[in-house]
DNA sequence: ACCCTTATTCTCTATTTGAGCATAATTGAA
DNA sequence: TTCAATTATGCTCAAATAGAGAATAAGGGT
């Protein structure tokens, strides 16, 4: 059950979103890109990236390791990889030379301590304006995404296919009725993509599965993109993974914990979770929720305060590992968005 | 931030791990595999795979399919990748050829119809016999994991080293006070390929990470394995891989209706739950989450009674995925098990 | 002393779990 | 026909968890 086929001329990339929070701000690192993209500045950054050496690396992450240690002066602490791209059509048509690319992404969490003048640390939800509900749900999705997608729905001439479209619309951006999953970011990203409402779209040639209505060519007739950064090749695709599968890993493991200095507030964590969450969480029950879970002890230490009353520093408390099967800080479902609740796209249903 | 690097002569191979469940036993569709392992004939078999033609497949899934569709008769339904996978030292010596492997894993579900009489449908748990604890834990844990595991902690001469290794077994294994967790199914089977405790450990020349007291070549030395067949290749990491993933899944995406037929009674829905999780569940608790999740409707219809009460027939709830956030089968934290607890390893600590 | 800010403790309620008892509807055997 | 075995389904009760917020504590500044 071996097919043979001809494997020579792929090009195995490997990517690492790395990622620190500063002052409630989730950061990751990106670096100057001078690719073939024809596109405007905002595509001329990409994720920091290497080839992987086939000779050289003994494994794929030493590969990353390797020249992310070589190349920044940072040290990695927690590292998972991804997920490996490689569709033929999702780069740009100048960056395809004959050879065939994978990309294998990579996130890496460090400490804020590590986050240096060196390399560009960007907001992460410059890119995903659309994934940052702290202070609720952003006008945003309602003024552009909302809108821009109900276009998108209509523009297919099947009835079907418009259900179906409605349906991944409502589900991925919490819209009809549906919930907001935070873990949904990719869904949400490709949703864009594939409506063509992100600038790689444009840059890729993707007409939007079946866009009737719009010539494949006619770039006039493309819809003005959603506000938010651009990356190179596949990267914001990366990033959107990468966000996701953060948000649910916090949840069950802990690796928040790699995010944070060695002893920190009850307050420091609640932001930092909620940097990455996506969401604003109860200070009181937050407070519970870990302690009760055991997830922190505290120090008998003091902060210097600031502010307010003094907090006590915690730490990790290494030993719940022991204790619990899936350790992590258990979001709440987030009380229903009063906001986009009702103007939904309505409903169908299709899996996957 | 670019490295150039000689990309050659890497091979990319698309694995799948096709899985369907029948009578209670989760299945695996392995074939057979004329590679050069010198191993027994135990490792004579393989989990379909093939390469990528880059030239021809436009993603890496539409491969997947493509070539699973052209030789077995099977249509795929879900499809979900798992991770790449490239460690050079991860193969029989006698499979490098100079060209480095990757693999790319895959988990698709198949529906009990699709299982024919053509390939091999393995029990999953026939090569994972520890992970299956449906009647309580296995005693093969107690017999033969942990004295292994045990032999392994005191091999190493360093007592931090030994620290670390009784922490990582105690927390993978669930053994000195610490839970099971059937989603660490990797965490298993890479800590006895580790300590030497599968076969594929020996072919591969592992020697238990810096596994003093043994010498490296001595194969005499090498423990005996714990029960369970070998695959080629790498091919049983990606098996566990799929397990633990597809553990998780099913707790918060619908994935299970993937494998039962469009109507089906709770206990076969909560046998096939079972069969996957490794756990018996109470029935009356799992019909009423189920039930009050909104995850399936009852059809008016009722079974043909094979033995008791005809029970009703339902069918998954597509509305579902608008009303919750996370819909699964929240597996609950099973309860300690009073096997192990005790005897365990005791503990210290490391993350990932 | 009083206000502002942040921390921390508690209460109260609603919901979700865990466990098990009781009842219902079949089939097959006595 | 009646009973035993078997599976389905409904219901209860207590424990644990989650959501919301009041109340109190401990700092700094004016």
């Amino acid at each position: 059950m071996r097919s043979e086929a001809s494997t020579e001329g792929v090009t195995v990339g490997l990517n690492a979103v790395i990622v620190a929070v500063t002052e409630g701000v989730p950061r990751i690192l990106s670096v100057p890109w001078q690719g073939a993209d024809e596109d405007s500045d905002s595509t001329r950054e990409a994720l920091p990236f290497g080839l992987l050496d086939p000779m050289r690396d003994r494994t794929l992450e030493l590969g990353l390791r390797r020249w992310v240690e070589e190349q920044t002066d940072l040290s990695l602490g927690y590292v998972e990889q991804l997920y490996t791209f490689g569709d033929r059509d999702r780069e740009p048509p100048g960056e395809r030379q004959g050879r065939r690319a994978l990309s294998i992404g990579y996130l890496a969490l460090v400490k804020e301590s590590q986050v240096g003048g060196g390399g560009r640390w960007r907001d992460w939800y410059s890119f995903f304006p659309w994934e940052d509900r702290r202070e609720g749900p952003p006008t945003l999705i309602a003024n552009s995404v909302q809108p821009a997608l109900a276009r998108w729905v209509e523009g297919s001439a099947d009835s079907g296919e418009r259900r179906n479209r409605r349906e991944r619309a409502d589900i991925a951006f919490g819209l009809g009725g549906a919930r907001w999953d935070g873990e949904r970011a990719l869904d949400r990203y490709e949703l864009l993509y594939e409506a063509g409402l992100v600038g790689e779209a444009r840059r890729d040639r993707v007409v939007g599965q079946a866009q009737e209505g719009l010539e494949a060519e006619g770039q006039s007739e493309w819809p003005n993109p959603i506000p938010g950064r651009s990356l190179c090749l596949d990267h914001r695709r990366i990033l959107a993974t990468a966000l996701g599968r953060l948000r649910g890993k916090i949840r069950y493991r802990p690796v928040i914990f790699e995010l944070l200095p060695r002893e920190f507030t009850l307050l420091q964590l609640q932001r930092v979770v909620e940097s990455l969450a996506g969401v604003g969480l109860h200070k009181q029950n937050f407070r519970r929720l870990v302690a009760h879970a055991g997830l922190v002890e505290g120090t008998g230490k003091q902060t210097v305060h600031t502010g307010g009353r003094p907090a006590e520093l915690f730490r990790f408390r290494r030993e719940v590992l022991h204790e619990r099967p899936a350790p992590g800080v258990g979001l709440p479902e987030m009380p229903e968005p009063a906001a986009t609740r009702g103007g939904g796209l309505d409903s169908a249903y299709a899996l996957h």
